[in-house]
Parts: C-alpha cells; sequence; structure tokens
DNA sequence: CAGCATCCTTGGAGATACTG
DNA sequence: CAGTATCTCCAAGGATGCTG
C-alpha cells in the first residue's frame, strides 16, 4: 500500500474502516481480528441477541463482543434491534451485505478445512532449502547492484 | 520472568499453527496479520526476490518481512531458495498450496473491492437501530430468563 | 440484560545495530 | 544482500465495577 510521506507513517496504526483507502487491507483487518468471523458465523444461520452471542462465544469477553458488534453494524454487515422492554433485549443480525460476505469467506474457511493436513505436513518437514544446502546453489554472473 | 505455576488455560494466547485445532481460526490468524497477504499477493504473478519485495512494500519493515516469509514458508504456503552467491540472494515463491489459497483468497478481494462503495455508504448513515428509536420497540409477553 | 468506563497486562511490531 | 539480535513502545484486549 502507499500510504506514507505524512505523518510519522510506520508509528500509525491504520486501523480502517471497511471502504477506506485499501478495501482488501480494511476487509483482511475486519476479518482477521480475533472475533469477527465468529460472530459472523454465529449469525449466519440465525438471529441472536447478546447473551446468546457471549455464550456461543465463551473466550469472548463482554467487551470485545460489543466493540466487534458496533463495528460491524457500522460496516453495516450486521442490523442491531433494539426492544425497550423491561429487560433489555437486543437483537443482531445478518445485513444482506454480511450475507453476501459470508460467501467468498466461506470459500476460505473450505480451504482451511481441505487443506489442514497438508499444512501439517508442511511444518513437519524439517525444511527443503536450508540455507547451505547445495541443491539451488548457482552462480551469480554479477552482482547486479 | 514467566514465572506462573498453572497454566491459565484460557488467558493462554492461541496464536495457532495452520492446520491445528481450528483451521479457520488458525488461517484467520495467519491471513489476518498485516502482511502475509500483501506478501501472497506480491509472490502471486511471479517469483520475488527479498529485496523485490521490500521495495514492492514499503511500508513493511525488515523484521517483519523476514518474519512473515518465515511464517508462510513454514506453513508450506511460499518456498525459500538460497543461492550462495557472494551477493547473497534469496527467492521467494509461491508452493502449489498457496498458489491454492489465492483462489478463496481472491474471491474475497474481488468482494472487497465490489462492494467498498456500500460500505462506505453504510458508514455515512447515522445509525437505523438507535438505542431509544421507537421503530423497533415490540413489548415482550414475558422475561425468559 | 445489555452496555459503558476504567485500570492494567501482554506481546506485536518498529527502530537500530551487527553479521556472514 | 539477506538476514539476526536487542530494546522499546503502544494499543489490543482481559478484568472489574457501575448504570439504564
Amino acid at each position: 500500500m502507499a500510504q506514507d510521506s505524512s505523518v510519522k507513517a510506520g508509528l500509525m496504526k491504520d486501523r480502517l474502516a471497511l471502504g477506506a483507502v485499501c478495501p482488501t487491507r480494511a476487509l483482511l483487518d475486519r476479518i482477521g481480528d480475533r472475533w469477527s468471523v465468529l460472530v459472523l458465523m454465529e449469525l449466519q444461520p440465525r438471529i441472536r441477541r447478546f447473551s446468546e452471542l457471549r455464550r456461543a462465544i465463551p473466550d469472548i469477553s463482554q467487551r470485545m463482543l460489543t466493540q466487534t458488534l458496533r463495528q460491524l453494524e457500522a460496516d453495516g454487515l450486521i442490523s442491531r434491534t433494539v426492544f425497550a422492554t423491561v429487560p433489555p433485549r437486543v437483537d443482531y443480525e445478518l445485513t444482506e451485505l454480511g450475507h453476501s460476505l459470508m460467501v467468498p469467506l466461506g470459500g476460505l474457511i473450505v480451504w482451511a478445512d481441505e487443506n489442514r493436513e497438508r499444512v501439517r505436513a508442511a511444518r513437519r518437514q524439517p525444511d527443503t532449502t536450508t540455507p547451505g544446502a547445495p541443491s539451488a546453489i548457482r552462480p551469480m554472473s554479477a552482482a547486479q547492484g
């Protein structure tokens, strides 16, 4: 990406909203964070309320769940419905946009599942191209500075 | 340091290798980190050497590039070829597994690009379901506690 | 029940210096 | 050129207590 040159470029954490300058980077920021995808997956089959999500994803803290939901809502991926009843109740559900995201996301999830064993296998192999291994060594004609 | 006597299971940071217990979580951890996908995208069209990658991704620090490459290599997504020439040279390229990942990943990137505007639009709307907004309010018959 | 405000810890990541 | 080692810093995120 090419945003630089102004403020202490590298220092600024560029957490971008989806749809910012680099949509890919922004999207990966979102789905890459610890919880967004898990929440989306919980909401894919059906609508859920806050406490249901907490129980469905026990590891998430209340703070993170709220934060994740707010972010997903701001990005238009989920909708939030408040019922002003005596015990408050809030429902969350995927928007049309959210559902559309689940399609390519599902592809990725399928890949992860299908190739799990291949990756495991890769990790077991010590290495094929050790630095110093003579297999790939070829002389260069000159340094190209 | 780390004199904890107990394990504190839930607190342990579960940065997993691809192919661990939850393949989806692990994959998202990988593609979610700041640089992996950018590196993969650089390597998709063609083989690249270390310094080429640095120039292609100016924002990345040398440390992070090395770390990212090592991780991707460990996961079997890229291969590393060392030439023991006088000015050292190392080539990186996608493995078959890496290329296969680019397929679903590409789907996600396409989605991000296609829906950029829709997400921007979502962010501009103040809110549709403000807490307190009477639109969605419905009485509940009873608390279901 | 759903959510906010605050404090505190952890480790991810940049900057810098050195090596083969 | 292609790394490794070390220091430091910041913000992501957990824990806790309070509110409507």
